[in-house]
Parts: C-alpha cells; structure tokens; sequence
DNA sequence: CCATCTTTGTGCACGCGTTCACAAAGACAT
DNA sequence: ATGTCTTTGTGAACGCGTGCACAAAGATGG
C-alpha cells in the first residue's frame, strides 16, 4: 500500500478478503489491456506476470470469484474483465464529488480514469466563494452551500475530499450527514466517521517518508554514510498542521 | 492504503516492520500538531486516537525505535518528534524530480508538504517541449533531454512519475539508470525495476474502485438492491490504457 | 478410447501483524 | 521510605495473507 488504508479491521466482505479485493482492480487493468490486443485467453502465470503478482496468488484471489478458468487453457479474457466488472460493481454508474477543487481537485476533476470505470463526476464543490461559476473539466464549481442538495439530488455515494487539512473533517461529517457512505480522503488528517462509512486515504507526504526511510537506509549501509552527509543535513523548519493556501495532497 | 504498495516481500528493514514504518509518518504529523499546542507530554492512549490506531499498537511500535516513554506519565512530545524524524531520515535534505507536469504533476509541485518535511523539489521535467522554461511553482519546467544531467547535478534520489501510462516505464528506466533508488508512480502501470530500487505506488482509479466494492455490498445488503437498481446500471464504455490527452492520475 | 501434457484450484505450513492482558517501572503523595 | 496509582513495554495467542507443491481436470493428439 502505497495508499493509506484506514482502520477496517480486515472484514471479509461476502468471503472476498480485503486484499484481494485490492487486487482486483490490477488484475482488471491488466486484462483490459490484453482484451484491447484481442487475446482470447490467458494464463495464471502470463496474467500474474502482467499484473506484477504472483501466479499462485492470483489463481487464490480468482478462486473466491468462482471457477472461471479452464484447465490445461487458462483464463477468457472477455469473460473475466465481465466478471471482475461486475464484482467490483463496475456495471453501475457511481456518481461523485470533489470537494475542495485547488491543484490537487482541479487534477482529479481532469482525470481521464475516472468515466471509463463507471465514475462520473457529478458536482465540483468549493468553499470559496469567488471560485463559484468558474468552469473546471467542464463542470461548474459550486458553492459549499449547496453541498447537501447536490448530494440528494444526484444520490451520490461517494465523496472525494481535496480541502486544507483544517476543513477536512467539517467537509466529512457534512458529506456522511447528507447521504455519504464512502470517502476518498486526500486531506492530510484522520477522519473520524461512524460505523458503515469507508474512508480510504492518500497521503502523497506519508508515501514519500516511507521511501526516505528505506533510501536512508540504502545509503548508509551500501555508501558507508558516504552519501547521507554529502546530502547537507537541515534542520526541520516547521509543521504542516493547517497548510496555508497551498493545496495539501 | 489506500495507497498501493508494490512488490516488497515484506522485509523486515534494519528490524523495523514494514507496517511500523508505514504508521510512524502518522504518528509524527500528530505528534507535531501536539508540539505546536505546547503540549509537553503524550500517553500512548490519547497518542493513538489522535493518529487512529490502537494504543498497544502504538506502544508496540515505538518498542521497535526503543524505549522513549516515561511509564506513569507518557512520552516527551519533543523528544519523539525528534527520534522519529531521525529514524524516517527527514532530517536530511532529500531532492525530488517531479516527472510529467500535467495536471497532477503541477499540482504535486504547488504540494505545501514537502518542504516541511525535508523533501525538496530540485526540478521539473516534462516531455513536451512547448512546454519547458514555463514557470510552475517558482521552477522552470525542464525538457526531458536533460532528465540525466538533473538527476546527477542534484544527486536526486528520489523521482515522482505523474506521466501518462505509456510514458511511465521509459521514464522509469532512465531515473533508475541516472542513479534513482526511490521511485513514487502515480501512473496507472506496473513498474518493473531491478533490485534495490523501492517503487511507491498511488493509484486513484483502484482507491475508487475498493470503495465502489463495498459500496455494491452495503447497498445490496442494506436496502434490498432498491438503490442499486434506481442508479441507471450503464455498460462499461471503454478501457485506460494510454489514457488520450488527459493527466492519469 | 487412452495417454500425455498443460494449467487450474487448493491443502498446508509458515510468517507477519494485531490485540489482549499483565507484570514491571516509575511518578507522586503522604 | 513506603504505598498507591498510572502508564509503559512485552509475552503470548490468534488470525490473515502468502507461497509452495501437488492432485484433479480438461484439452489435445494418436
């Protein structure tokens, strides 16, 4: 995980472990991609290959989808894509808002991702007032005022928060109150919600410390610290509690 | 996770837990919220809501960095702040190259959080060379040609890839053989790298689609397939691979 | 129809991560 | 100095995830 994944205490949904259904969505990738070259079918190992797994650790994921594969063949490509699809609820049309559109919302307003798996981006919500009207990705940006009405009216379950880290939280308790049930959280906070809401986060400032830790560590067992003070050692300058008028991603 | 990890066999680093590691960023943005309240000392309880993990968790995690805490009374807010920062190598200046500045990439580069955690931008690349001397965030855009001469001339380490999906393997390569050890992939591919290269991965269209995973199930579980059915259930219209004009997130 | 060969599906064992529960340690008051 | 009270640090048990290794299944050729 690169991405932060918050506090599920590992349920498995309808016998479907969490890491597996993690998995999915590469596997899904992958076979996308051979179905556009027209490959009919496809083994364990090629697919395992392709998706960066292991071989004996997809045909585990695959298996608690059902047997879709054939012995001595492999996989249909076009069968599975449908089945994945399917299980990941692909087939439906999930609307989605993104509030708190600076860089980082105005970027996954633009993201081309989003439509060819079934997310449309049904609202922009911004809290500044002066931003209302202006057009981004073809969509007009709404005012935080209308958060509530937009979510009823396009009953919309899934919510995108790209705010400072300070209105994150407000932003979440108003999303979960107006209808809400799964949030993907960019703000550098821990959100707190009650049972039954998902939160998932992404945390670009934790990904790049955890990779520090590890390049830190590189160097100074394989350079003999040689590198580690080539690097001018800073002090710290400060915090990133509330960032300014920065977008935190 | 949210964030995907990629390929690491879960090597324990310098006896530090992989899941350790990943939590320690947390606990230091919390930390540090603590710190500019003045607030001298912590227990592992209070700690552990403010960071959204279990305290003996916690407890457990910092037994790996040694024993800091004052049994009766806590751990030293400061103190902490410190040995942390020190184990996760942020003490350190690190020099990023951000990679494709479109949408994402310009947004990554106006990212408030980088500089307060000793991760710098040394410069931005881009392929398009209409494109290169445009100021982004105080830096000029560089041409893709000088790729190598930045990376050598910064000692650059660590590279973020935010390019298109096609473009992303090839950039990779060319980090890796410049001399890039921590590679952070924001394109929607399978990275492959040889050993000692570490490579992060944040992927928005797979947060989503977990998400949309237990969204199907609560719906279908809950309210009897009612709003599942009332979305307009619409057929998948098409697939990613290199994604047109559009930034991939 | 039978033999052979490929590839799936899975039983099993192992290791990591999480959590409980408690003993040890130290602060603080008397 | 002694007792009480809070909080740490960790031993131990449990559960999830991973990967090996193999038997079963089916395709294919003779």
């Amino acid at each position: 995980m690169a991405t932060g994944r918050t506090h599920r205490p590992a349920t498995r949904s309808r016998g479907i472990p969490e890491a597996t259904v993690a998995r999915l969505p590469l596997y899904l990738r992958a076979l996308t991609a051979l179905s556009e070259r027209s490959v009919p079918t496809v083994s364990s190992e090629e697919l395992a290959t392709a998706a960066g797994v292991n071989s004996a650790k997809l045909r585990k994921d695959f298996s608690y989808l059902g047997s879709y594969g054939t012995r001595g063949v492999g996989y249909d490509v076009e069968y599975l894509v449908y089945q994945i699809s399917r299980e990941l609820g692909l087939t439906q049309d999930w609307p989605v808002v993104i509030v708190g559109i600076g860089n980082l919302g105005a970027a996954l307003a633009n993201y081309g991702g989003f439509a060819s798996r079934g997310f449309r981006v049904a609202a922009l919500i911004d809290a500044d007032a002066a931003q209302a009207g202006k057009m981004v990705a073809g969509l007009p940006i709404r005012h935080t005022d209308e958060l509530e009405s937009i979510i009823a009216d396009n009953l919309v379950s899934i919510g995108v928060i790209a705010t400072p880290a300070g209105a994150a939280q407000e932003v979440c308790d108003r999303l979960v109150a107006a209808g809400v049930t799964s949030i993907l959280n960019f703000a550098p906070t821990v959100l707190s919600v009650p049972d039954g809401v998902d939160v998932r986060k992404v945390d670009l400032s934790i990904e790049l410390q955890i990779l520090a830790f590890h390049e830190q560590r590189k160097a100074g067992e394989e350079l003999g610290e040689a590198v580690a003070t080539a690097r001018k050692a800073v002090k710290r300058p400060g915090s990133d509690g509330d960032v300014p008028a920065v977008m935190p991603v």
